[in-house]
DNA sequence: GTCTATACCAAGATAGAC
DNA sequence: GTCTATCTTGGTATAGAC
Protein backbone atom coordinates (compact mmCIF):
# COMPACT_ATOMS: atom_id res chain seq x y z
CA UNK A 1 0.00 0.00 0.00
CA UNK A 2 1.57 3.32 -1.46
CA UNK A 3 0.59 6.93 -0.28
CA UNK A 4 1.00 10.47 -1.65
CA UNK A 5 1.84 11.81 1.97
CA UNK A 6 0.01 14.64 3.96
CA UNK A 7 -2.36 15.58 -0.11
CA UNK A 8 -3.93 12.29 0.44
CA UNK A 9 -7.59 11.99 2.11
CA UNK A 10 -7.54 15.18 2.93
CA UNK A 11 -9.88 15.62 5.95
CA UNK A 12 -8.62 18.87 7.53
CA UNK A 13 -11.53 20.90 6.47
CA UNK A 14 -11.96 23.01 3.41
CA UNK A 15 -10.24 26.16 3.95
CA UNK A 16 -13.50 27.32 2.14
CA UNK A 17 -12.98 30.71 4.14
CA UNK A 18 -16.87 30.97 4.14
CA UNK A 19 -17.26 28.74 7.30
CA UNK A 20 -18.21 31.76 9.09
CA UNK A 21 -21.02 33.15 7.24
CA UNK A 22 -22.40 29.09 6.88
CA UNK A 23 -22.23 29.07 10.65
CA UNK A 24 -24.36 31.76 11.04
CA UNK A 25 -27.24 30.72 8.60
CA UNK A 26 -27.28 27.37 10.20
CA UNK A 27 -27.34 28.65 13.25
CA UNK A 28 -30.23 31.21 12.25
CA UNK A 29 -32.04 28.45 10.85
CA UNK A 30 -31.81 25.78 13.43
CA UNK A 31 -32.48 28.35 16.09
CA UNK A 32 -36.10 29.17 14.66
CA UNK A 33 -36.97 25.80 14.20
CA UNK A 34 -35.58 24.33 17.20
CA UNK A 35 -35.26 27.16 19.63
CA UNK A 36 -31.88 28.07 21.01
CA UNK A 37 -31.79 26.20 24.11
CA UNK A 38 -32.82 22.77 22.10
CA UNK A 39 -29.88 23.05 19.03
CA UNK A 40 -26.57 21.75 20.21
CA UNK A 41 -23.61 22.85 18.62
CA UNK A 42 -22.59 19.87 17.36
CA UNK A 43 -25.85 19.69 15.09
CA UNK A 44 -25.05 23.42 13.56
CA UNK A 45 -21.52 21.64 12.72
CA UNK A 46 -22.94 19.04 11.05
CA UNK A 47 -24.78 21.45 9.27
CA UNK A 48 -22.00 23.29 8.24
CA UNK A 49 -19.70 20.14 7.31
CA UNK A 50 -17.06 20.71 9.75
CA UNK A 51 -16.70 19.39 13.45
CA UNK A 52 -17.90 20.83 16.67
CA UNK A 53 -14.30 22.18 17.79
CA UNK A 54 -13.95 24.38 14.40
CA UNK A 55 -17.20 26.53 16.14
CA UNK A 56 -15.24 28.42 18.48
CA UNK A 57 -12.38 30.08 15.61
CA UNK A 58 -15.89 32.08 14.91
CA UNK A 59 -17.77 32.23 17.99
CA UNK A 60 -16.14 32.28 21.79
CA UNK A 61 -19.12 30.71 22.34
CA UNK A 62 -23.28 29.65 21.83
CA UNK A 63 -24.40 32.64 23.70
CA UNK A 64 -22.19 35.29 21.55
CA UNK A 65 -23.38 33.43 18.72
CA UNK A 66 -27.30 34.10 19.48
CA UNK A 67 -26.11 37.57 20.53
CA UNK A 68 -24.40 38.39 17.81
CA UNK A 69 -27.50 36.99 15.15
CA UNK A 70 -30.38 39.14 16.97
CA UNK A 71 -27.88 42.31 16.97
CA UNK A 72 -27.56 41.75 13.69
CA UNK A 73 -31.04 41.81 12.61
CA UNK A 74 -31.94 45.08 15.07
CA UNK A 75 -29.33 47.38 13.22
CA UNK A 76 -30.32 45.83 9.87
CA UNK A 77 -34.08 46.51 10.73
CA UNK A 78 -33.06 50.28 11.82
CA UNK A 79 -30.53 50.84 9.27
CA UNK A 80 -33.61 49.55 6.80
CA UNK A 81 -35.69 51.93 7.95
CA UNK A 82 -33.64 54.90 8.51
CA UNK A 83 -32.89 54.40 4.33
CA UNK A 84 -36.74 54.70 3.60
CA UNK A 85 -37.06 58.19 1.92
CA UNK A 86 -39.51 60.21 4.50
CA UNK A 87 -43.05 60.81 3.14
CA UNK A 88 -44.32 64.83 4.83
CA UNK A 89 -47.41 63.30 5.92
CA UNK A 90 -48.21 61.34 9.19
CA UNK A 91 -50.58 59.46 6.91
CA UNK A 92 -48.37 59.09 4.30
CA UNK A 93 -45.59 58.23 6.74
CA UNK A 94 -47.63 55.75 8.35
CA UNK A 95 -48.49 54.00 5.24
CA UNK A 96 -44.81 53.43 3.99
CA UNK A 97 -44.01 51.99 7.46
CA UNK A 98 -46.56 49.55 7.33
CA UNK A 99 -44.93 48.37 4.12
CA UNK A 100 -41.99 48.35 5.14
CA UNK A 101 -42.53 46.63 8.07
CA UNK A 102 -44.49 43.80 6.41
CA UNK A 103 -42.13 43.20 3.45
CA UNK A 104 -38.48 43.57 5.71
CA UNK A 105 -40.12 40.81 8.29
CA UNK A 106 -41.33 38.66 5.65
CA UNK A 107 -38.29 38.66 3.92
CA UNK A 108 -36.30 37.21 6.99
CA UNK A 109 -38.73 34.97 8.88
CA UNK A 110 -36.12 33.34 10.90
CA UNK A 111 -34.57 36.20 12.27
CA UNK A 112 -37.72 37.55 13.25
CA UNK A 113 -38.65 34.67 15.17
CA UNK A 114 -35.75 34.68 16.88
CA UNK A 115 -35.34 38.33 17.57
CA UNK A 116 -39.06 37.54 19.41
CA UNK A 117 -38.35 34.67 20.75
CA UNK A 118 -35.03 33.79 22.24
CA UNK A 119 -34.63 37.09 24.32
CA UNK A 120 -35.03 34.75 27.16
CA UNK A 121 -32.14 33.16 26.45
CA UNK A 122 -29.74 36.33 26.50
CA UNK A 123 -27.55 37.05 29.31
CA UNK A 124 -28.73 40.00 31.40
CA UNK A 125 -26.05 42.13 29.27
CA UNK A 126 -27.15 41.16 25.83
CA UNK A 127 -30.58 41.15 26.32
CA UNK A 128 -30.41 45.10 27.83
CA UNK A 129 -28.55 45.77 23.99
CA UNK A 130 -31.18 44.17 22.06
CA UNK A 131 -34.48 46.44 24.11
CA UNK A 132 -32.40 49.55 23.08
CA UNK A 133 -32.68 48.87 19.65
CA UNK A 134 -36.20 47.43 19.64
CA UNK A 135 -36.95 50.72 21.78
CA UNK A 136 -35.25 52.74 19.40
CA UNK A 137 -37.75 50.96 16.52
CA UNK A 138 -40.74 51.71 18.36
CA UNK A 139 -39.88 55.12 19.31
CA UNK A 140 -39.58 55.84 15.36
CA UNK A 141 -42.92 54.26 14.27
CA UNK A 142 -44.24 56.55 17.60
CA UNK A 143 -42.41 59.57 16.20
CA UNK A 144 -45.38 58.94 13.34
CA UNK A 145 -48.21 58.27 15.48
CA UNK A 146 -47.92 61.52 17.39
CA UNK A 147 -47.45 63.90 14.53
CA UNK A 148 -50.45 62.29 13.33
CA UNK A 149 -52.36 63.48 16.39
CA UNK A 150 -50.64 66.92 16.32
CA UNK A 151 -52.09 67.41 12.60
CA UNK A 152 -55.12 66.11 13.27
CA UNK A 153 -55.50 63.38 11.00
CA UNK A 154 -54.72 60.62 13.47
CA UNK A 155 -57.23 59.70 16.86
CA UNK A 156 -54.88 58.09 19.43
CA UNK A 157 -56.13 57.39 23.08
CA UNK A 158 -52.34 56.28 24.12
CA UNK A 159 -49.51 56.62 21.17
CA UNK A 160 -47.49 54.04 23.14
CA UNK A 161 -50.07 51.71 23.07
CA UNK A 162 -50.92 52.16 19.69
CA UNK A 163 -47.87 51.76 18.09
CA UNK A 164 -47.23 48.28 20.08
CA UNK A 165 -50.94 47.40 18.57
CA UNK A 166 -49.75 48.30 15.07
CA UNK A 167 -46.49 46.10 15.38
CA UNK A 168 -48.06 43.11 17.28
CA UNK A 169 -50.44 43.45 14.33
CA UNK A 170 -48.50 43.34 11.54
CA UNK A 171 -45.96 40.53 13.06
CA UNK A 172 -48.58 38.80 13.05
CA UNK A 173 -48.59 38.06 9.15
CA UNK A 174 -45.28 36.07 9.59
CA UNK A 175 -47.42 33.16 11.09
CA UNK A 176 -49.36 32.46 7.99
CA UNK A 177 -48.30 34.33 4.98
CA UNK A 178 -47.16 31.95 2.45
CA UNK A 179 -45.73 32.81 -1.02
CA UNK A 180 -47.34 30.45 -2.79
CA UNK A 181 -50.91 31.42 -0.70
CA UNK A 182 -53.80 33.25 -1.43
CA UNK A 183 -52.84 36.63 -1.37
CA UNK A 184 -50.43 38.21 -3.08
CA UNK A 185 -47.86 40.70 -1.17
CA UNK A 186 -49.93 43.54 -2.33
CA UNK A 187 -52.75 42.41 -1.76
CA UNK A 188 -51.75 41.72 1.64
CA UNK A 189 -50.14 45.10 1.88
CA UNK A 190 -53.36 46.90 0.99
CA UNK A 191 -55.27 44.51 3.44
CA UNK A 192 -53.66 45.85 6.47
CA UNK A 193 -52.85 48.98 5.65
CA UNK A 194 -56.84 49.40 5.27
CA UNK A 195 -57.09 48.33 9.18
CA UNK A 196 -53.93 50.25 10.42
CA UNK A 197 -54.98 53.08 8.84
CA UNK A 198 -58.46 53.08 10.60
CA UNK A 199 -57.34 52.13 13.24
CA UNK A 200 -55.19 55.35 13.84
CA UNK A 201 -57.63 57.73 11.57
CA UNK A 202 -59.64 60.18 13.17
CA UNK B 1 -26.88 8.71 70.84
CA UNK B 2 -30.21 6.95 70.64
CA UNK B 3 -32.81 7.04 68.14
CA UNK B 4 -36.90 7.34 67.28
CA UNK B 5 -36.78 4.57 64.72
CA UNK B 6 -37.99 5.29 61.37
CA UNK B 7 -40.52 7.88 62.46
CA UNK B 8 -37.33 10.55 63.01
CA UNK B 9 -35.95 12.61 60.13
CA UNK B 10 -37.87 11.77 57.31
CA UNK B 11 -36.82 12.59 54.37
CA UNK B 12 -39.47 9.91 52.01
CA UNK B 13 -41.55 12.97 51.02
CA UNK B 14 -44.29 15.07 52.18
CA UNK B 15 -47.34 13.07 50.93
CA UNK B 16 -49.00 16.16 51.08
CA UNK B 17 -51.34 15.16 48.26
CA UNK B 18 -51.26 17.80 46.35
CA UNK B 19 -47.89 17.35 44.52
CA UNK B 20 -49.61 16.94 41.00
CA UNK B 21 -50.96 20.37 41.07
CA UNK B 22 -47.56 21.57 42.15
CA UNK B 23 -45.64 20.03 39.20
CA UNK B 24 -47.84 21.80 37.19
CA UNK B 25 -47.16 24.90 38.31
CA UNK B 26 -43.98 24.84 38.78
CA UNK B 27 -43.63 23.94 35.16
CA UNK B 28 -46.04 26.05 34.11
CA UNK B 29 -44.00 28.79 35.37
CA UNK B 30 -40.25 27.97 34.27
CA UNK B 31 -41.64 26.92 31.15
CA UNK B 32 -42.50 30.13 30.29
CA UNK B 33 -39.46 32.08 32.14
CA UNK B 34 -37.17 29.62 30.61
CA UNK B 35 -38.50 27.53 27.89
CA UNK B 36 -38.85 24.11 27.63
CA UNK B 37 -36.00 23.09 26.35
CA UNK B 38 -34.49 24.61 28.73
CA UNK B 39 -35.92 23.54 31.79
CA UNK B 40 -34.61 19.83 33.01
CA UNK B 41 -36.90 17.78 35.30
CA UNK B 42 -34.36 17.90 38.41
CA UNK B 43 -35.55 21.80 38.56
CA UNK B 44 -39.16 21.60 38.39
CA UNK B 45 -38.59 18.66 41.10
CA UNK B 46 -36.40 21.44 42.89
CA UNK B 47 -38.92 24.04 42.60
CA UNK B 48 -41.91 21.32 44.25
CA UNK B 49 -39.42 20.10 46.85
CA UNK B 50 -39.39 16.16 45.61
CA UNK B 51 -36.38 14.33 43.75
CA UNK B 52 -37.08 14.13 40.04
CA UNK B 53 -37.94 10.58 40.28
CA UNK B 54 -41.02 11.44 41.79
CA UNK B 55 -42.35 13.12 39.25
CA UNK B 56 -42.55 10.25 36.92
CA UNK B 57 -45.35 8.77 39.13
CA UNK B 58 -47.30 12.10 37.88
CA UNK B 59 -45.96 12.61 34.23
CA UNK B 60 -44.76 10.00 32.10
CA UNK B 61 -42.28 11.80 30.79
CA UNK B 62 -41.41 15.71 30.10
CA UNK B 63 -43.36 15.76 26.42
CA UNK B 64 -46.75 14.93 28.30
CA UNK B 65 -46.52 17.24 31.24
CA UNK B 66 -45.87 19.81 28.53
CA UNK B 67 -48.89 18.64 26.41
CA UNK B 68 -51.10 18.54 29.39
CA UNK B 69 -50.26 21.91 29.79
CA UNK B 70 -50.84 23.30 26.36
CA UNK B 71 -54.34 21.61 26.19
CA UNK B 72 -55.41 22.74 29.21
CA UNK B 73 -54.94 26.26 28.72
CA UNK B 74 -56.51 26.08 25.51
CA UNK B 75 -59.87 23.68 26.74
CA UNK B 76 -60.13 26.35 29.59
CA UNK B 77 -60.10 29.15 26.74
CA UNK B 78 -62.56 27.50 25.00
CA UNK B 79 -64.86 26.69 27.46
CA UNK B 80 -64.68 30.38 29.05
CA UNK B 81 -65.73 31.33 26.06
CA UNK B 82 -68.40 29.88 25.38
CA UNK B 83 -69.51 30.60 29.06
CA UNK B 84 -70.07 34.11 28.15
CA UNK B 85 -73.72 35.18 27.30
CA UNK B 86 -73.67 35.93 23.32
CA UNK B 87 -74.61 39.35 22.66
CA UNK B 88 -77.21 40.01 19.80
CA UNK B 89 -75.81 42.15 17.19
CA UNK B 90 -71.94 41.13 15.74
CA UNK B 91 -70.43 44.75 16.86
CA UNK B 92 -71.70 43.79 21.24
CA UNK B 93 -70.28 40.33 20.33
CA UNK B 94 -67.15 41.40 19.24
CA UNK B 95 -66.78 44.41 21.98
CA UNK B 96 -67.58 41.25 24.35
CA UNK B 97 -64.78 39.58 22.58
CA UNK B 98 -62.30 41.80 22.57
CA UNK B 99 -62.75 42.30 26.67
CA UNK B 100 -63.42 38.99 27.32
CA UNK B 101 -59.80 37.55 25.33
CA UNK B 102 -57.71 40.41 26.95
CA UNK B 103 -58.90 39.97 30.56
CA UNK B 104 -58.76 35.94 29.74
CA UNK B 105 -55.29 36.34 28.78
CA UNK B 106 -53.81 38.63 31.40
CA UNK B 107 -55.32 36.32 34.05
CA UNK B 108 -52.99 33.66 32.86
CA UNK B 109 -49.63 34.95 31.19
CA UNK B 110 -47.38 32.14 31.64
CA UNK B 111 -49.67 29.63 29.64
CA UNK B 112 -50.17 32.14 26.64
CA UNK B 113 -46.88 32.37 26.70
CA UNK B 114 -46.25 28.80 26.51
CA UNK B 115 -49.03 27.89 24.12
CA UNK B 116 -47.69 30.33 21.42
CA UNK B 117 -44.26 29.93 21.97
CA UNK B 118 -43.75 26.18 22.62
CA UNK B 119 -45.97 24.85 19.57
CA UNK B 120 -42.45 23.59 18.28
CA UNK B 121 -41.71 21.62 21.21
CA UNK B 122 -44.81 19.55 21.13
CA UNK B 123 -44.74 15.90 18.87
CA UNK B 124 -46.61 15.96 15.19
CA UNK B 125 -49.20 14.47 16.75
CA UNK B 126 -49.94 16.04 20.04
CA UNK B 127 -49.10 19.81 17.86
CA UNK B 128 -51.95 18.54 15.36
CA UNK B 129 -54.48 18.39 18.83
CA UNK B 130 -53.29 22.35 20.05
CA UNK B 131 -53.77 23.51 16.40
CA UNK B 132 -57.39 22.16 15.84
CA UNK B 133 -58.17 23.85 19.05
CA UNK B 134 -57.03 27.18 18.42
CA UNK B 135 -58.84 26.60 14.91
CA UNK B 136 -61.69 26.36 16.71
CA UNK B 137 -61.36 29.34 18.84
CA UNK B 138 -60.32 31.49 15.83
CA UNK B 139 -63.30 30.07 13.75
CA UNK B 140 -65.52 31.69 16.75
CA UNK B 141 -64.11 34.89 16.34
CA UNK B 142 -64.18 34.60 12.45
CA UNK B 143 -68.19 34.18 12.44
CA UNK B 144 -68.59 37.17 14.61
CA UNK B 145 -66.89 39.47 11.67
CA UNK B 146 -68.29 37.14 9.34
CA UNK B 147 -72.05 38.20 11.51
CA UNK B 148 -70.72 41.90 10.93
CA UNK B 149 -70.49 42.31 7.42
CA UNK B 150 -73.56 40.88 6.44
CA UNK B 151 -75.12 42.98 8.79
CA UNK B 152 -73.13 46.00 7.26
CA UNK B 153 -71.83 47.31 9.88
CA UNK B 154 -68.44 46.03 9.49
CA UNK B 155 -65.99 46.19 6.63
CA UNK B 156 -63.46 43.89 6.43
CA UNK B 157 -61.48 42.88 2.61
CA UNK B 158 -60.52 39.11 4.43
CA UNK B 159 -62.50 37.83 7.57
CA UNK B 160 -59.52 34.93 7.70
CA UNK B 161 -56.67 38.03 8.01
CA UNK B 162 -58.69 40.61 10.06
CA UNK B 163 -59.24 37.41 12.65
CA UNK B 164 -55.59 36.84 12.72
CA UNK B 165 -54.94 40.50 12.79
CA UNK B 166 -57.18 41.34 15.71
CA UNK B 167 -56.05 38.65 17.81
CA UNK B 168 -52.27 39.08 17.45
CA UNK B 169 -53.16 42.97 18.58
CA UNK B 170 -54.91 41.61 21.28
CA UNK B 171 -52.25 39.46 22.59
CA UNK B 172 -49.66 41.99 22.39
CA UNK B 173 -51.62 43.20 25.66
CA UNK B 174 -49.56 40.10 27.53
CA UNK B 175 -46.24 42.07 26.74
CA UNK B 176 -46.24 45.04 28.31
CA UNK B 177 -49.27 45.30 30.75
CA UNK B 178 -48.43 45.25 34.61
CA UNK B 179 -50.94 46.16 37.17
CA UNK B 180 -49.53 48.16 38.65
CA UNK B 181 -48.85 50.48 35.40
CA UNK B 182 -50.20 53.39 34.35
CA UNK B 183 -53.72 52.65 33.09
CA UNK B 184 -56.50 50.12 35.01
CA UNK B 185 -57.21 47.15 33.22
CA UNK B 186 -60.81 49.13 32.20
CA UNK B 187 -58.61 51.60 30.61
CA UNK B 188 -57.03 48.77 28.46
CA UNK B 189 -59.98 47.15 27.13
CA UNK B 190 -61.12 50.76 26.23
CA UNK B 191 -58.39 51.86 24.03
CA UNK B 192 -57.97 48.35 22.58
CA UNK B 193 -61.54 48.75 21.55
CA UNK B 194 -61.71 51.89 20.06
CA UNK B 195 -58.79 50.55 17.88
CA UNK B 196 -60.32 46.79 17.08
CA UNK B 197 -64.00 48.65 16.59
CA UNK B 198 -62.52 51.32 14.22
CA UNK B 199 -60.10 48.51 12.27
CA UNK B 200 -63.39 47.11 11.43
CA UNK B 201 -65.85 48.91 11.02
CA UNK B 202 -67.54 49.97 7.70
C1' DG C 1 -45.57 8.23 46.93
C1' DT C 2 -41.06 9.36 47.62
C1' DC C 3 -36.43 8.29 48.33
C1' DT C 4 -31.47 7.14 46.80
C1' DA C 5 -28.71 5.56 43.33
C1' DT C 6 -27.57 4.95 38.83
C1' DA C 7 -27.74 3.75 33.76
C1' DC C 8 -27.10 5.99 29.74
C1' DC C 9 -26.42 9.73 26.79
C1' DA C 10 -25.52 14.30 25.08
C1' DA C 11 -24.28 18.88 26.10
C1' DG C 12 -20.55 23.01 25.92
C1' DA C 13 -16.05 23.79 25.71
C1' DT C 14 -10.85 22.95 25.42
C1' DA C 15 -6.11 20.79 24.14
C1' DG C 16 -2.91 19.61 21.03
C1' DA C 17 -1.78 17.40 16.51
C1' DC C 18 -1.56 18.53 11.69
C1' DG D 1 -8.46 26.50 10.32
C1' DT D 2 -9.84 22.03 11.25
C1' DC D 3 -9.35 17.61 13.20
C1' DT D 4 -9.68 14.04 16.94
C1' DA D 5 -10.00 13.17 21.56
C1' DT D 6 -11.47 14.31 25.90
C1' DC D 7 -12.89 16.83 30.25
C1' DT D 8 -16.70 18.02 32.95
C1' DT D 9 -21.34 18.73 33.66
C1' DG D 10 -25.90 17.84 33.53
C1' DG D 11 -29.85 15.84 30.98
C1' DT D 12 -34.08 12.07 30.99
C1' DA D 13 -35.58 8.22 32.78
C1' DT D 14 -35.60 3.83 35.58
C1' DA D 15 -34.85 0.36 39.60
C1' DG D 16 -35.54 -1.01 43.95
C1' DA D 17 -35.71 0.21 48.98
C1' DC D 18 -38.81 2.10 52.41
Amino acid sequence: MFSYGRRMARTQGSHSGITGPKIREAALRLFAQQGYAAVSMRQIAKEVGVQAGALYNYTPDKQSLLFSLMKSHMTELLAAWDAVPPAAGAMERMRAFTGFHIRFHLERPDAVFIAYMELRNLTDENFAVIETLRRDYENGVEGILKQGVEQGVFRIPDTKIATLAVIAMLNGVNTWYRSEGRLTLNEVERVYWEMVQKAVSA
